[in-house]
DNA sequence: CAGAAAAGTGCGTCATAATGCTCTATTTGG
DNA sequence: CCAAATAGAGCATTATGACGCACTTTTCTG
């Protein structure tokens, strides 16, 4: 689970940040509130496609990238 | 799955480009070779874990960052 | 070209992600 | 402080991701 509590809790602020509640995250992704709900209470292993409704609704996007070195 | 195709296109080269088998990248990553096989097939919605495993063993990172306008 | 290595795929099982419902705990506004 | 709104969880069900095995197809290599 390297860094997907920082995926999180980006998430969790960006939605705060927009003033949207779980519930609205929910109708507007289209994913189930309690799906949100875990996720962003970090137990949860969403697929790739769930996290993508999610951060795409949001204004975010998953990229893969070369990794930075020395993350210590 | 917006740009998944896109992805997994990424993850398959950048394995081809470091000349690992699909073999040897599930005993490195620890994630099963029908696992990868699905994947690179595109005919797989990977759990944020999953794919996390294989990208990381091949030095790549997913990061979340503000969505880049007008991608038409 | 022939054999081997690597990749693709059908089938079946097990684990777990996704989800709804209901209830509790927090947070927030007035 | 109180009530309403929002968030966190337990429980159960359904859908599907992860995976091994066996076999076929494609791609290398000598």
């Amino acid at each position: 689970m390297t860094h997907f509590s920082d995926l999180v809790q980006q998430i969790k602020e960006r939605r705060e940040m927009l003033k949207i509640t779980q519930e609205h995250l929910a109708d507007l992704s289209g994913v189930g509130l309690r799906t949100i709900k875990q996720l962003e209470a970090g137990k949860a292993n969403p697929t790739y496609k769930t996290l993508q409704e999610i951060v795409d609704v949001l204004g975010l996007e998953l990229v893969l990238q070369v990794k930075k070195l020395n993350k210590i």
